[in-house]
DNA sequence: AATATATTTAGCTAAATATCTAAATGAGTC
DNA sequence: GACTCATTTAGATATTTAGCTAAATATATT
């Protein structure tokens, strides 16, 4: 929980999940996303996937990168249901009306 | 938005957080929690603070904090909705039953 | 096998963080 | 005013982090 939180303090690190949200993505474009150098991504790479945030697949001799969406679920609406947060029942209806009894 | 998942990520804010829960606590009876040294926790108090996730109120020798769980809320299912979590539409009603169009 | 491409590892610096003890500040109390 | 209690600030140290360049590794391609 702690390595989650600590992965999403940083912008660089929370934007690249936001590019996985779109399909799995390679080292090398997810870096050109990026104006530091890539050993520096890499090393961000590295804290999503000990968070467990990322999984990688080998592909030639690219690194496939793809978010693990239900591991961001669990650790963030999880953290968010210990403070009864995330599960009132919001209502998508039109407005006015109801469910009936 | 990086501060507040910075302050999260530290187990003993997280439980100072969940403390407030209850309701307001002063610095110390917070701080007699932990075992850390106080100065060390007013450390994480000034942590939550600029994150903004605590509000203080002077009271006395006493310094009561108070937690802001809107600013939690906003922050954790404001992050949550860029991935498209936390809003789905989660059925109350019984099994099987419709809410028919 | 040599070369090219993709990514990571190594080794470094600078800045931030977590922790401590000791000292300073602020607010009641005697 | 002197004393006590609650909290924070100062100063020191150790660890972690983010960034860099250069080197190493792994896979394809020629």
């Amino acid at each position: 929980m702690s390595r989650v939180f600590k992965a999403l303090s940083d912008p660089s690190r929370r934007r690249v999940l936001q590019l996985l949200r779109a399909g799995p993505m390679s080292a090398g474009d997810l870096a050109d996303q990026f104006a530091v150098s890539k050993p520096t991504m890499s090393a961000h790479f590295a804290v999503l996937r000990e968070a467990d945030l990322v999984h990688v697949e080998k592909s030639g001799k690219s690194m496939i990168y793809h978010l693990k969406l239900s591991v961001l679920e669990e650790a963030l609406m999880g953290f968010a249901q210990t403070f009864g947060l995330g599960t009132e029942a919001v209502s998508t209806l039109p407005d006015g009306q109801e469910v009936l009894p």
